[in-house]
DNA sequence: CATGAATGAGGGTTCATTCAT
DNA sequence: CATGAATGAACCCTCATTCAT
């Protein structure tokens, strides 16, 4: 159903890599462990991936895509900006809540890379922060929102809040619903902290 | 008055390592390199560090220690919430503004670490995260603030917020003013987006 | 026959280690220079051995095995038991006469080692003493020798004496011949010096 | 009363590299350690003496001459051979059974030496054998030993002997009395095994 | 396509030795 | 004589990557 012309295989590395860079971090994962999880030999992973580092990429470009699919199927355009963004909220923060693998993927390992990797995670993160400059744009169109505030910077600031918001819960263990932040979360986005 | 009995050496080794660690990376440093730079020899460095990782947790306490002294001499108790809270974006954004290599090691080089070493980080920035904390929670005694809105959460999504725009600024090598964003980020953090 | 399902490469690298420890000793032998001798690249010898030192107690095992192997051909039932003990010190000074570089190995090298590794050895020699355990047992129920000395002591002061006749010819620089001295040496241990 | 001219620390260092080795073997032992053992700072060391491994054959050296000087002492003229032998071999046990830290040295870190070292150390040991020599020649001269043995040869036998016996008991954990063992050992040397 | 044995460059760390004080 | 901070050469071992089968 994903645009799943690749290989078996392919996935089952991915697989593989999500679980031990999960575990050890990616400078700490041997290639040949991630071959041993994903059942194939550790030549065979050079044939669907350029370098290791190309694994870390490949995985979250993937993982990327699912989520913005998700994006995609949860947001639409009946929605008030609003909404939307509450919704945009809930969807990150439920699928990494119920994925933790997943989240040390993202809040974590993908940020152990230099800064060439970073370059390269930047622009796929694109999608999704433009993603949030749309709902912005919808609600200063609509007037739901202020008509003075900079897009590019608070798209910025919403994103970074968020995913603050998660490496906390990670890093602390995960003791807390990450759900339950939802409502907090965009509240404080809506109405700010002033009186 | 830091605890600055430490020999010269020291800090040699810390300021070589700030450039080297910028430069490459923490996982793409040579520790010969940063002897080097220091202009000591390679033993010398494990007179000062037990291993190549203490000096990464050594160069960020000490520098994260003269960024909290900044904040500590920035913001004071005559300043309203609001004004305080300006201070410390003022300075979070200058301060790292006006030092590339210490922007990139705790925009970057400090999130190339396991998890053992991201709690101690964590632990570290506690203090600073403390003090966004204290101007919140006066803020919603004198009334300038609002009274509902859940300080630990909120704390998350400021620093989170400014995190962000930094690393976006350094990313994508530092075209715009920093400092600039200032005032439309606190704006934000104060008013929300809601109309 | 002997448990040579071993791949080549192993006995290959365990050649090289004895020419280069028995060159240099154990210490100042460096693992990229048995590579060298053996053909391989430096990586390779740990697809084989553990540690650098697993290389020496191998080496070790693998020698003490060919030489048992010589002793229980050598020795057997129908000897008298002066005879079986010539035999031994024939084989035992022969094997070593015609082998420097394992000459050195076991009078040199093998004694370069801690206490640790220097009991591994002590329980690989076990079986090089027993037999002579043996052949002093089978003496004493024929009559043929004493009936009252130690078994567990006379064993020593045979295998101690040959020993150091082998070292002291080895560190002389090899300049007699080793195998002359089986006679005197068997005949000592038969009549002691008394007149 | 020894011939010393030498300065206290030189002492105090060769009693601080007898312990340090004893515990850790020459190999394992840092040289910062033997000078903290005799509460001099480590450069001093390399005043009173060239290398390491000059320590190594100092202490050596020092301790074989105080052995020396004992069989001297307790070897003398009037003596039958045989009680001169037993008088050597009583000594050899007894010394080395009261100073567990000297047997380590003679019989396991002396032997981690490369050829070189080997050879000085055989030097040294020179006079003890003499020593043997001369008790041997004496009973040939005095007709209490066969005429016919060679003096070279049996020096060795009786050497060798000796020192697998004290190897063996250290090695073993020093469980039985070393001492015990001298009337055996010395009557394995007079009578032989042939009955 | 798949394998996995083989490769070999690379680097953190130790520690014997020196020398300015 | 004595110090001990500084030196820097030396080396074992790891592991990403390749390639013959």
């Amino acid at each position: 159903m994903t645009s799943s012309k690749k290989p078996d295989k392919y996935y089952a590395i991915l697989e593989g890599a999500l679980k031990v860079f999960a575990e050890n971090g990616f400078h700490k994962s041997q290639v040949s462990r991630i071959a041993k999880e994903a059942g194939v030999a550790d030549g065979t992973i050079y044939l669907y991936f350029k370098k290791k580092e190309d694994i870390l990429t490949s995985l979250f470009q993937e993982k990327l895509g699912e989520l913005v699919e998700k994006f995609n199927t949860g947001v639409n355009e009946q929605m008030t900006a609003k909404q939307a963004l509450y919704k945009v909220c809930e969807i990150h923060f439920s699928e990494l809540e119920g994925n933790v693998n997943l989240a040390f993927l993202t809040q974590i390992e993908l940020r152990q890379s230099d800064l060439e990797l970073r370059k390269e995670i930047g622009l796929a993160l694109k999608r999704y922060i433009i993603l949030i400059e749309n709902i912005l744009e919808r609600g200063k169109q609509d007037g739901s929102f202020h008509a003075d505030f900079d897009v590019k910077l608070v798209r910025l600031l919403i994103f970074g809040g968020m995913d603050e918001v998660v490496t906390s819960w990670l890093i602390s263990g995960q003791k807390y619903s990450l759900t339950a932040q939802v409502g907090p979360t965009v509240n404080f986005f809506m109405k700010g902290i002033e009186a």
